[in-house]
Parts: structure tokens; C-alpha cells; sequence
DNA sequence: TTTAAATACCTTGCAACACAAAGTACTGAA
DNA sequence: TTCAGTACTTTGTGTTGCAAGGTATTTAAA
């Protein structure tokens, strides 16, 4: 049995409950386009595929959280920026409320256990 | 749209990441039965169904992070104990330390949104 | 003795979603 | 015109949370 295996995909999997927080968070600061949000997220350790990013960015754009623009690169193919928009920042809000209930739940469990 | 559906939805993802983190972190401090896990959980604001936590005890005692004994109870049918495992023990370090770099990771990113 | 309520554990089927892999398209330099 | 770099997209697969429904045990009331 692969031991590495099982933490590795248990980072996979809280890695996954943040991501769409993460994203938010990064396009309330400022408009990204795709690449640069993965890099950034790579910046703080957050290791995130193409693959997830992409259709991500699409459901939240569909759920009305995010919009984009097209914008010319001066090195390569033209980006797409996305922005958050008044709905997206509302329900940043809400999502700021539960990591810190989540985060705040763990840190309890931890105590209880490391006394 | 159902905006409140997003944010439940994503609590959903956030719980989903720390699942299994949490149930090792309570088993470390002693063993427990399933139904008092969940209500341990319950305690601290982490809902999560009976049909989650089954078939995760279940896939923890195969991987060989947890083991169980069989107790009887004063009221009602007798009860699972399911117990950490040296593994398991190995595991959660693994975890403990995904967990505080997910965290910070989160953090960070936070402080430069809300400056 | 039968019924009901409480407790505990388990299974099935569905839907969500992360990711690897493969593909398309644009640009600029060799 | 070929290649490398950048950027965006799609497909197929595997994992897994959960609602819903089910089984089994115990105790107590009717």
C-alpha cells in the first residue's frame, strides 16, 4: 500500500473545499486571467491543474460570480480577465464566514487532542 | 438562482477536505463509535450524514489507518469502536501538517485581499 | 405478547468535481 | 515554415458526500 499516497490525496481533498474561496479571494484584489490565478495560487503552496481551473472559472461565471473581458497580450494569444462581480462579492462574504467556522471547528478538535 | 444553494454547497466542499482529518484528530484522543463521532462533529458546527461517515470509517479500517472492536451498550445495540492505528497515527502528523499549510496558504491570500 | 420508539449500523444510486491527457489557437523568433 | 511559449478548452475517469431506504437490537408501553 502507497502511504504517501493517502496524504497526498487527502491534500487533494482539502485543497478542493477551498479552491472556488481561494479564486474569489485572489479576483477581489484585482482582475486575472486563468494562468496567472494557477501561479498564484502556486505562490502560496496551492497546487491547482489546468484542468480543475478552467471549468471552475466557467461555473462561477454561469452562477453569475464572475465575469470576463478579453484583453491583448503583448506576449501570446489574448486573455481572458475575469472579475468578480456584486454578486460574487456577497457570497465571498458568506464563504469568509464559514472558513473561519471551519477553521476555528478544526482548531477545537486540535486542542481537545494535543493537550 | 438560489444564491444561499452556493454557499451551502460550498460549506459542503469545505467540510468535504477535512473529513477525514477531523475523525482522525478525534480518534487520537480515544476511540469512539460512529454515531458519537458524528455528534462530536455535530458539537463543533461540522453537520455531516450517515452515509458520509459509514462508508469513510469503513475505507479508513482498510486502508489500515483505524481498527474496531465490537461493545455492548447499557441501551441498545452493541457498538463499533473503532480505534487509530499506529498508521493512522502516521497519517495524521501527514495531515496535521497539510492542514497548517492549507491554513496559512488561506490566510495569506486574505491578507492581501483585505488590506 | 405485540407494538412502538430509540439507537446503531449498512447499502444503493446519483451528482458533483478534480485532474490527467489531449487538443486548439495565437504569437514571435530562429 | 517550423518551433517554442503562452493561453484557453474539452473529454473521460475516479473519488466521494449524501439522501433515502433498509436491517438489527433493546427497552418499555399498551
Amino acid at each position: 500500500m502507497d502511504n504517501t499516497g493517502i496524504i497526498e490525496n487527502n491534500k487533494t481533498q482539502m485543497r478542493r473545499g477551498v479552491l472556488e474561496y481561494s479564486i474569489l479571494l485572489i479576483l477581489a484584489s484585482g482582475d486575472e486571467y486563468a494562468s496567472s490565478i494557477i501561479q498564484k495560487l502556486k505562490d502560496v503552496n496551492i497546487i491547482v491543474a489546468e484542468g480543475t481551473t478552467y471549468p471552475l472559472l466557467i461555473r462561477l461565471k454561469k452562477l453569475g460570480l464572475l465575469n470576463y473581458r478579453w484583453e491583448e497580450s503583448t506576449q501570446g494569444p489574448p486573455r481572458k480577465y475575469y472579475m468578480i462581480t456584486e454578486l460574487g462579492r456577497q457570497q465571498l462574504a458568506g464563504l469568509d464566514a464559514a472558513w473561519e467556522e471551519l477553521s476555528s471547528a478544526i482548531e477545537s478538535i486540535r486542542k481537545v487532542t494535543y493537550r
